[in-house]
RNA sequence: GGCAGGGUAGCUCAGCGGCAGAGCAGAGGCUUCAUAAGCCUUGUGUCGCGGGUUCGAAUCCCGCCCCUGCCA
């Protein structure tokens, strides 16, 4: 009985390039998983897409002297074609200015303020009188009062890195054009998150078994804490509009609209298939389990505004609305020690990879080092070790020497076996378990130890290679042979299987060599046996062996 | 400052109450089908620091240090 699966993934500011500590934190992961849920039969629909609102876009518009609608689709187009340069397999890759997403967003906000979950409240904030506008807690700057640096912003204090509110600086002033801020009243919608703190402590109590254990300690943290409730609007003028009368000034704030992104994109796919209620599978049958993967600093709004907003919802139309199913959150890959930022353009971004480098490098090497329970490094010299030792060593090599010399020696067909040995039967299993273990791994989202059993499998058919010597049985025992290497290539495309939603370039490309005449993503979760004397496709090198010298170059080029 | 996660071999990480592990790197050997790839053998550790509980602690408890995130 095939599985409904939701994948929702975090929505990218368009303000820059993508780079690849976004891709290990969310977007690979989520494409590993829609990727395997497929292969096994499952019902898949994997969204998000970018958001084109939110202060870091109009911060870079300013910088650069543009609109923010120029960046935010400039960036857009590009994201596209980072997805598809990495093989994301999108059902569904849209953004937060669509028609649909905006009624959509719009609704939950009047549903929630029908229901009393939003209300209004009016609160102190900073106001230029140079500018005539409200400023940003960014765009106060002022004297630290924890540290007492003089440049501190009403965000945070880059000097000693505490979290500040423009009202606790001393000597406050306009970032733009130095004025004091007078502090006016403005009137502001919030949500009633403290009426949820209940509900959201027993759903979070019950049944999170495999939630990451970061993941659930943090939200049950913030719970006992007591939820508060938060301003879901902003002075701003970019943003979605307020669907209630006199506030033309102000815009829904991105962290409670952009999340609901995760059901208008639905939706909007739903409409783009030509099956307008299919969405309703997704959201509405409870039996639909929602992932949501997203970065560490991400979980808040995920684990709690988002699920309350949904149970909100849910009592306001009558209708139910799935919470989500597990919050598979990873940690941040740094950059040689440092955290990638997309602001300070400090990052390794995705284009300039792969103009140099292949996409399944990039998604071996980011899978191998996933930071699923703790930050982890990103140097070129691991990069390139990983791809050379690992991927093109034990992998590449193990398939370009199985299948070139068959290739050669068997007229270019797959060999015909005779009877099978302990040996061979064994590791024909080794393969099958590869496949099973696997697709485990990857269903409850260790995608690291899910390469890893793939990997060990690939050293066990070397070790196999090894200990049969098809070069030495070619002379020998022409008919033992034929036997080691149909088992080989029997090994290999059950490989092939395991290992695709990791690699699906090459994989794919791989199963062309085994003579396949229809796509890699129609033969399923399951072992692939190449009959006997089916026509083999001349091999080549799946991957490419990186010169250690690129090391140099790459950390020249980052400005080390 | 509060909350949470992490700190284990040169590197990347697993183990989370019962003889400290894997991959890769290093050293030695074998092999030659293969992208000088593969296979075998092999060294390596104050398990962040200091206390405590226990027959027994990397693992549980207390305190501290360092890194990361969040603080509406």
């Amino acid at each position: 009985m095939p599985e409904r699966i939701f994948i929702g993934v975090a929505w990218p500011y368009s303000n820059g390039s993508l780079h690849i500590g976004q891709i290990v934190g969310a977007y690979l992961p989520a494409d590993i998983f829609a990727r395997y849920h497929r292969a096994a039969g499952n019902d898949v629909l994997m969204v998000s897409g970018s958001d084109l609102h939110g202060t870091p876009i109009t911060v870079r518009a300013e910088q650069e002297g543009r609109t923010p609608t120029e960046v935010a689709s400039q960036f857009h187009n590009e994201f596209l074609d980072s997805w598809k340069r990495l093989g994301i397999s999108w059902d569904l890759y849209t953004t937060t200015a669509t028609e649909n997403h905006v009624r959509v967003a719009q609704d939950m906000f009047l549903r929630l303020l029908e229901k009393g979950d939003i209300y209004q409240s009016s609160m102190k904030l900073p106001y230029c009188t140079v500018e005539k506008r409200f400023l940003l807690d960014r765009y106060v700057e002022g004297t630290c009062p924890i540290c007492g640096d003089a440049n501190a912003r009403g965000d945070q204090c880059d000097n000693c890195g505490n979290v500040l509110d423009p009202i606790d600086l001393t000597e406050r002033r306009c970032k733009f054009d130095g004025s004091e801020p007078e502090l006016r009243d403005s009137e502001h919608f919030f949500l009633r998150l403290s009426a949820y703190n209940d509900r959201l402590r027993d759903w979070l109590s019950s049944d999170k078994p495999r939630w990451r254990k970061n993941v659930v300690n943090f939200s049950l943290g913030v719970i006992e804490q007591g939820l508060h409730d938060r301003a879901i609007t902003r002075d701003l003028e970019w943003g979605i509009r307020i669907p209630v009368e006199g506030y033309g000034e102000k815009r829904i704030y991105v962290w409670f609209e952009n999340v609901i992104g995760y059901l208008s994109a639905a939706i909007e796919w739903a409409e783009q298939n030509g099956q307008p209620e299919r969405w309703r599978d997704f959201w509405q049958d409870s039996q639909a389990k929602s992932y949501y993967f997203i970065g560490k600093d991400n979980i808040w709004f995920h684990t709690l505004s988002w699920p309350a907003q949904l149970m909100g919802y849910s009592e306001a139309v009558g209708t139910h609305y799935n919470l989500p199913y597990d919050v598979p959150a990873n940690q941040y890959l740094t950059i040689r020690g440092s955290k990638a930022s997309t602001s300070r353009r400090m990052a390794v971004w995705v284009p300039d990879f792969l103009s140099r480098y292949d996409p399944d490098a990039l998604r071996y090497y980011l899978a191998a080092t996933m930071p699923e329970s703790s930050d982890s490094d990103f140097t070129w010299a691991d990069f390139v070790r990983r791809n050379n030792d690992e991927l093109v060593a034990t992998w590449g090599n193990l398939v370009n020497r199985v299948l070139s010399f068959t290739y050669r020696n068997f007229e270019a067909a797959v060999p015909t076996p005779r009877e099978l040995t302990e040996d061979d039967r064994s590791l024909l299993t080794r393969s099958e378990q590869a496949i099973l273990e696997v697709g485990q791994n990857i269903a409850l989202c260790h995608f690291r130890a899910g390469l890893e059993s793939a990997m060990s499998v690939a050293r066990e058919a070397n070790r196999y290679i090894e200990e049969n010597a098809p070069w030495k049985l070619i002379t020998e025992d022409r008919g033992r042979c034929a036997t080691v290497l149909h088992t080989a290539i029997g090994a290999i495309s059950g490989l092939n299987v395991a290992l695709s939603p990791y690699l699906p370039f090459t994989c794919e490309t791989l199963h062309g060599y085994l003579g396949n005449e229809t796509p890699l993503r129609d033969a399923g979760w399951r072992p692939q046996t190449p009959p006997a004397g089916r026509p083999l496709s001349e091999p080549q090198p799946l991957f490419k062996k990186l010169d250690p010298a690129v090391v140099g170059a790459e950390e020249a080029r980052f400005g080390s």
